[in-house]
RNA sequence: GCCGCGAUGGUGGAAUCGGUAGACACGAAGGACUUAAAAUCCUUUGGCCCGAAACGGCUGUGUGGGUUCAAGUCCCACUCGCGGUACCA
């Protein structure tokens, strides 16, 4: 019987389409569970092997779940709003949402192919107006909030307004605007001149986690940094909130000290300096309260407030210099270089506790916006302000016993404190706690706490994002009617900023609101993929963004798959909003992923041919892999990127090769053993018989240059989709990032095929003990792997089952049964027809196993444990004093466990000085000893 | 620099609570079937040594120490690789 596995899937997948077998409802007396993938962003180039790799995960679990009798929500939608859509309509006047929808028909088709169990009827694409909808109206929604620090949670603006009519007499002899310019101050979506990344290339601003290293995420371009007026979401109100919600998520600890480091809480103190000359004192923020005593200068950044008044006549000229100079410098060459900078401003601010004059110098070392914008430096004992006082030659004042400083500081929070009057003698952790105190006492500052998490940039100079809700009057933003939500994204001459250095909605004919100027900005791609997991819950509701009776139902995404690399992005903004949601009562849980697991990133394998370049090459001679480290090829070969497609287990294809591109066309080749000669002569035909050229491999990026792209397609063609999905799992553990290597995907392959040949006749006979062993084996191994994810180490236990009924010839449905239950959630379509050869139930399309909806085949229970652990207990005498009972297997020779015992002094000696419970001994060794 | 993760045969990897390291698969070698090839099946496959035989010995999980009757697994120090982050005071 034939595995002809594209008809079998194609059978399956249509059957449960007819049968609406993945139909989730929202009214179940099952238990609920929210599996959730990450939606994808629809590029261009459609899926690569890399991408299905946390989607078949989640299926599985999905559809374990529901074996189990689960009722399990498992979504899939787009995130469609980005930039390589609208920079593909820069280039070419194509829309972009015709780009999109393209690409996104093209994702689905290629997820159909693979099986997952997704409910379509729910799928979400943030473009689409009736989803954008709600991601305006949240905006208003915090808008027309403030965050009440004392509360510690968002409340009306209102609030805040009849708060000030009551309290501040002055707020009613405000203008209008002067009002709202206040107000401003508090909302939790507010507009702000702020220092932003702009990148000039993409023309846009963007926020921190989209830049790395000086450059943008998406295309790499360089970033530099401005002042602009901007909307900004106040995530950082909400830091102290993110960083305690992380004790109650059940997420990897790696992602949660990624989280922790991005939110940066440290614990310090502000302390205020006198200025030499003036009234008003500076402020400033330190976690090392213990080093005043060293404090031999301060510096503020660049942009700090104070910089104005601080800076004194004789120093403005060279103040403003450098002040111009930082300003022009881009954020990559302040990171690529850096030597020490800086200029003196002129004044003098008094150390609180020695009393010393100390100079204040500005210095771009300093960043505006953490803390104060503003530090008092310690040279001694903090490495940066060591440089610059041996730059600027300042004076470097050791505090702590035995702290050599001659040629670095001391950086380490650790020691005995000297020099510091009342502190002397005192340990770094415990000064610090004096310090503190006394600050406070005299009232020189105060202990604080900082976050290093900064408010989200929300405004992008870009055409194809959600169109922010606001239009201005007099100057001041307002909000659109909720009514006329959604507002739509409206048409425009051209994609490009305009001629005046607008953004795209300039170009849009009528964009305006009741006759004032809408804004032109659009809101940025996290806006959408904020709350997208919400909208699953509920996804046609006209009414609101989710109801209260989905939400209360669904509560929060149970299991939440996804890469790392959104670790400081989407889930820092997404639980921030999911927290703004649930303060206003909307939601009923303040974290939204519960439980969250990091799929590893799929690398490319790329395969190399070898170019001969030494002596006498012509450019067509190719060496094979195994032979260019001989002498004569050593250092005379050049590697070439080949398209792996053409390469199987590293043997290339040649002829193909030939004709992939013109210059390989007359490709001469050395072979593996060494000769030229393209075919070996059979000896018995006499026919041709191609010889063998190895590629050489690297890891790489999965990319087009390399040509290392593999395309899902293409392996369902050739293999089908159970043996796609086996073999990513098979590839290895879920959260490693690995390479994709086609060499051992024909196991995999062998594995189902095999598999399938044990269906061809079922017997009702009654299964032998043996027989039940390995299913039971099975059925332990499996169950505990998919509620690990552990789902790599299935496959291999499969393929031990497999081969254990295969060598008994096993064909009885009482096992064959289980195995194809056990099977489904990781191959589910060979399963359905393996689950249905067994069964003599009438036919019912889309009732099997596969589909895993209704239920018939609930997921084997092992009770016959006993068969697995098949063990015997011996009870043993050793020296005739001491008893033990040894536990082993049970075809364990008596003598043999007693010999063993005996040959085992030093354990045996050690088993007499303490009682165990239990030893487990296999022949020739203990392997378990409970005490 | 800091934080996190990792290192096991020719390759991907297994060993889930400290208990027979190398499961399973790929590749390779040999064999069966075949006119031949493919497919399929069987055998061998960490290294070294002894041997007529082995259910024989030694060695072995990046390096060096340690704890333990027992360490891939725990502790200390280090090397290399990967990911994140970076003047965060």
């Amino acid at each position: 019987m034939e595995y002809n596995f594209s008809e079998i899937e194609q059978k399956w997948q249509a059957a449960w389409d007819k049968a609406n077998a993945y139909k989730v409802s929202n009214e179940s007396d099952k238990p609920h569970y929210y599996v959730l993938d990450m939606f994808p962003y629809p590029s261009g180039a459609g899926l690569h092997v890399g991408h299905p790799l946390g989607y078949i995960a989640s299926d599985i679990y999905s559809r374990y779940k529901r074996q189990k009798g689960f009722n399990v929500l498992h979504p899939m939608g787009f995130d469609a709003y980005g930039l390589p859509a609208e920079q593909y309509a820069i280039q070419t006047g194509q829309h972009p949402e015709v780009t999109t929808n393209e690409n996104i028909k093209r994702y689905i088709s290629q997820l159909r192919k693979i099986g997952f169990c997704y409910d379509w009827s729910r799928e979400v694409k943030t473009c689409d107006p009736k989803f954008y909808k709600w991601t305006q109206w949240a905006f208003i929604q915090m808008f027309n909030h403030y965050y009440d620090t004392a509360a510690q949670k968002a409340k009306p603006i209102s609030e805040l307004v009849a708060r000030f009519e009551k309290e501040d007499p002055a707020w009613a002899t405000l203008t209008e605007k002067e009002q709202q310019e206040r107000l401003m101050n508090y909302r939790i979506a507010y507009l702000a001149d702020t220092k932003v990344n702009w990148c000039p290339a993409l023309g846009t601003v963007l926020a921190n986690d989209e830049v790395s290293e000086g450059l943008s995420v998406r295309g790499g371009y360089p970033v530099e940094q401005r002042v602009m007026r901007q909307w900004c979401l106040r995530v950082s109100a909400y830091a102290p909130r993110l960083l305690e919600g992380l004790d109650r998520v059940d997420w990897t600890d790696s992602l949660k000290d990624t989280q922790r480091n991005w939110i940066g809480r440290s614990e310090g103190a502000e302390m205020r300096f006198e200025i030499k000359g003036q009234d008003a004192p500076i402020t400033i923020f330190t976690t090392r309260a213990d080093t005043v005593f060293g404090v031999t200068f301060m510096v503020l950044a660049p942009e700090s407030e104070y910089v104005e008044r601080l800076v004194t006549d004789g120093q403005r000229d060279e103040v403003e210099q450098y002040l111009a100079w930082v300003k022009r410098r881009t954020e990559r060459e302040r990171i690529a270089d850096r030597k020490v900078t800086g200029v003196f401003s002129g004044s003098y601010a008094i150390n609180p506790l020695t009393n010393n004059e100390i100079p204040i110098y500005i210095s771009d070392y300093v960043l505006a916006g953490y803390g104060t914008g503003a530090i008092m430096a310690v040279p001694a004992h903090d490495s940066r302000d060591y440089a610059f006082a041996k730059h600027f030659g300042l004076p470097i004042v050791p505090l702590i016993e035995g702290a050599d400083v001659s040629e670095q500081s001391f950086d380490a929070k650790e020691g005995r404190m000297m020099n510091s009057g009342f502190l002397n003698g005192l340990e770094v952790k415990d000064a610090i706690a004096r310090m503190k105190e006394h600050i406070t006492n005299t009232g020189i500052g105060r202990v604080t706490v900082n976050y290093r998490l900064r408010d989200a940039i929300f405004s992008r100079q870009r055409y194809w994002g959600e169109p922010f809700p606001v239009y201005y009057k007099d100057g001041m933003p307002y909000t659109v009617d909720e009514k006329d939500l959604p507002l739509l994204l409206p048409e425009v001459r051209d994609f490009k900023p305009t001629a005046d250095g607008r953004p795209p909605l300039g170009n849009a004919d009528n964009w305006t609101y009741k006759g004032y100027p809408l804004e032109l900005c659009t809101m940025p791609g996290f806006a959408g993929s904020s709350a997208y997991y919400l909208r699953y819950m509920d996804p046609t509701n006209d009414e609101a963004l989710v109801s209260r009776q989905a939400n209360d139902y669904w509560q929060q995404v149970d299991l939440y798959l996804g890469g790392s690399e959104h670790a400081t992005g989407h889930l820092i903004y997404s639980r921030f909003w999911n927290k703004f949601l649930y303060d206003l009562g909307l939601v009923c849980k303040d974290e939204p992923f519960r439980k969250l697991i990091n799929q590893g990133m799929i690398q490319g394998r790329s395969n190399f041919v070898y170019r001969y370049i030494g002596e006498g090459a012509t450019g067509n001679l190719y060496i094979s892999y195994n032979l260019i480290n001989n002498p004569e090829y050593k250092d005379k070969v050049q590697p070439i990127h080949v398209n792996v497609n053409i390469v199987n287990n590293d043997v290339l294809d040649i002829t193909a090769f030939r004709n992939w591109m013109p210059e390989f066309k007359n490709a001469q080749f050395i072979f593996a053993d060494g000769t030229s000669s393209e075919i070996e002569d059979n000896p018995y035909l006499g026919a041709a018989m191609p010889k063998q050229y190895i590629c050489g491999w690297a890891v790489e990026k999965m990319s087009k240059s390399m040509f290392n792209v593999v395309n899902p397609d293409d392996v369902i063609a050739k293999y089908g989709a159970d043996t796609l999905r086996l073999y990513e799992m098979f590839l290895g553990p879920l959260e490693m990032s690995k390479p994709w290597d086609t060499n051992g995907i024909d196991g995999v392959h062998r594995f189902l095929r095999k598999a399938w040949n044990m269906y061809e006749t079922i017997s009702d006979d009654a299964p032998t003990a043996e027989e039940l062993k390995s299913l039971h084996k099975l059925i332990k191994k499996v169950t505990w792997d998919i509620e690990n994810f552990s789902f790599n180490t299935s496959i291999p236990a499969f393929m031990i089952a497999q081969n254990e009924l295969y060598a008994l010839k096993c064909n009885k449905r009482a096992i064959l049964e289980p195995f194809a239950v056990l099977l489904a959630p990781y191959a589910p379509h060979i399963a359905e027809e393996m689950y249905h050869r067994c069964n003599t139930l009438p036919f019912r399309e889309g009732a099997g196993v596969g589909s895993s909806f209704v239920i018939d085949a609930p997921w084997p229970e092992c009770n016959e444990a006993y068969l697995i652990e098949d063990t015997q207990k011996y009870p043993v005498q050793f020296n005739g004093k001491v008893r033990f009972t040894l536990e082993c297997p049970k075809d364990t020779p008596r003598e043999e466990v007693e010999k063993f015992v005996l040959a085992h002094e030093d354990t045996a000696r050690y088993l007499a000085g303490n009682t165990p419970k239990k030893v487990i001994v296999v022949p020739g060794r203990i392997v378990n000893i409970v005490m």
